[in-house]
DNA sequence: TTAAGCCATTCAATCGGTTGATTTGATTTA
DNA sequence: TAAATCAAATCAACCGATTGAATGGCTTAA
């Protein structure tokens, strides 16, 4: 019985009355100098379109030994969804396709290290895979590179050994937040950070340390709030603060380690009658789309999320390419993309990549202000 | 030279001193009645083990002629990142993860027709495909079905023959927001549309319009603005209407035709100093993440997107299996997810779907009240 | 004792391609 | 005219699995 569905190399082969490898050789335009006659090579193509045909990318890849595809694990986590890492997402889509390369996206119930199991990455699906603000232990990685399959993190918690991880200037542009703050006139500085071990909010604090006491104030640990980077602790955090007024004089602006927190900050400054930039200032961290959607809008650091999705892929495929030692493309994908880079020059082959770390950029909006003469005081919640 | 990557079948096999075919049975668990010893199957499973070995997924699929994998096609398009599609991808990773099902990204730029090639989605990697809010023309859905692609769509903009679309209220949405509108005592409302030949965008104008004239009042074209249903075009629409001054007294109220319109205009008309609710309310229509977030917090109907996701993925995967006859399922997968569902019962093999429109929910939040007692008068930028 | 039956395992073909080596036949060179 | 060269196409093995049919050893019934 003769299958149902799509042509194979054999139906055009049979079609076009030469044999099947024939036809592999000029659909992949293999060895395209003389090997195949202008007529053959014109019966071929003509046939192949007749039939619609289209190679069978596992089967092509089985054989090659690669998939022209790479991996995006992507968090399913309950509710609430990372926005940026739509933006990154973007943005790795946009540079795979560019590349001929396809995307796959893995989903991961959450990142606990119980549920990150090395295998479910390994079964060939993709030849390199990117991992989007993980939590991937140092055994983790040595796994995966032992089972040689390229990876490279973004926004990786801690340092791994033989990684490249893609990270934003997370110390200066705490630092630039905060000393932007202070140069409003602002002197005592809420800091909502995150997760106390992630390595990201280490680095962040950080430089909201240097900056304060750079302006000769002092570090007052009790105006850090660690928890974890999401509009829910913004909220929880927020109301918490308010309810139980828990320091002096109340600050008069309000820093967030990312954008999502500040979000459900102003929520409850909202809801409270607090005014910002009025009664406290508001600055975030990441620049995700509702940072200026938001009214005021959001005053923050951003990141160049989808220049690092892009970038994060360019390196993957050269750190592929590099772990086995040829070029790519064939006459399919070359045909698919005629637009964009000229197509000729193979890809640039390099073992580490030169900038792993990307600039942050203040942004200024309305939720800063200078600070209220007379300090808000909110009516304690006891 | 050994390949110095994964390790395959024959490995295991060699390690546990079977046969291939062996460690295959035992692998899927195919017949798992009494065809291989017990002594047997432990030796393959601590080899299988100790080589970390996982079957190629692709091999798998090649000989077994099903990828377990579904495709959904994203829009990477321009800048603007469709929230929503964020969302229902979501509730389809969500959904195929627990089936035991692959999702694959296929990315696009934009949704012109000629970008749609229908043989990119036709090279085996899928089983099935999910559009979302797509431009499919009647021939592109004929050439899926002549190739035997099984398909699904949602927030398709027409009719399609033969085809399952997952789609909402639109004009019983559209209806219930210009009735609370009308409830609250708005008289003139504006309504931002969308591209004017969308289906769900005559459907929910059909809805504005019956709200309003079974309310005993005209039906005044001129209060209607087509447009894209992005923030940019809520944007450029509000700003126009404002400097031009396009009809008579202002509306008490606005109703955009997606909350993306909403959050253009509502930043216009913040910047021209027009409150809102107190000058002029404001209505959306998806209920995106952003609509909480921003203040006031926006009224909007509820679409229920992870739901809708979740699911097309459960039709598809009944439509795929319909399209050949058997189950699926095999050790490696179940054994990845032994928690959710009791995984005995088959799925569900149905043709057609008894339900393909979503009911949406009037979400009443802040950003509608009353209409003010003297309508807001533009300083007309003439 | 022999045929039948059952277990546990292996054979061999197949999925749809790719690729280095090889065949075929025509043309050129010695 | 035989040998060497070269273009055009094919052979056959392989990628890593799956699967229906076949094999061999052993037990049980006739």
């Amino acid at each position: 019985m003769r299958r149902s569905s799509a042509p194979t190399l054999n139906d055009v082969a049979r079609e076009a009355g030469v044999s099947a490898m024939t036809v592999s050789v000029v659909v992949n335009g293999t060895g395209s100098n003389t090997r195949v006659s202008e007529d053959t090579r014109r019966r071929i193509h003509a046939a192949a379109t007749r039939l619609c045909y289209r190679p069978n990318a596992y089967a092509r890849g089985l054989s090659r030994r690669r998939m022209d595809t790479i991996g995006v694990v992507a968090v399913v986590d309950g509710n609430e969804v990372n926005l940026y890492f739509l933006e990154i997402l973007n943005g790795v889509l946009e540079a795979a396709a560019e590349r001929g390369q396809n995307t796959i996206v893995f989903s991961v119930k959450g990142w606990q290290p119980e549920h990150l199991n090395v295998t479910q990455f390994c079964d060939g699906r993709a030849d390199g895979m990117i991992f989007i603000a993980p939590n991937l232990t140092p055994e983790f990685a040595e796994a995966l590179q032992q089972r040689h399959l390229p990876f490279v993190t973004i926004h990786h918690g801690s340092e791994l050994p033989n990684t490249v991880n893609f990270d934003v200037e997370n110390e200066r542009g705490a630092y630039t937040m905060v000393r932007h703050l202070i140069d409003q006139g602002h002197r005592r500085i809420l800091y909502l950070s995150g997760d106390a071990d992630g390595y990201d909010v280490r680095q962040r604090l950080a430089g909201y340390r240097r900056a304060v006491e750079e302006a000769g104030l002092p570090f007052d640990e009790s105006l850090v709030f660690p928890g974890s980077y999401s509009s829910n602790s913004g909220r929880q955090r927020m109301t918490q603060i308010l309810a139980q007024n828990l320091f002096g004089p109340f600050p008069t602006a309000i820093f967030c380690g990312n954008d999502a927190t500040a979000l459900g900050v102003m929520e409850v400054l909202t809801e409270n009658g607090i005014r910002v930039p009025e009664d406290v200032s508001l600055a975030g961290f990441d620049d995700t789309l509702t940072a200026q959607i938001i009214t005021p809008q959001l005053t923050t650091m951003r990141q160049p999320f989808r220049h690092m999705g892009r970038r994060s892929v360019e390196v993957l495929i050269s750190q592929i390419n590099a772990s086995r030692g040829d070029s790519p493309a064939n006459d399919f994908q070359r045909l698919e993309q005629e637009e964009g880079a000229p197509a000729g020059s193979a890809y640039p082959v390099q073992k580490t990549p030169d900038i792993d770390v990307f600039e942050v950029e203040l942004i200024i909006r309305g939720s800063v202000g200078r600070p209220p003469l007379h300090p808000f005081i909110p009516t304690s919640g006891k």
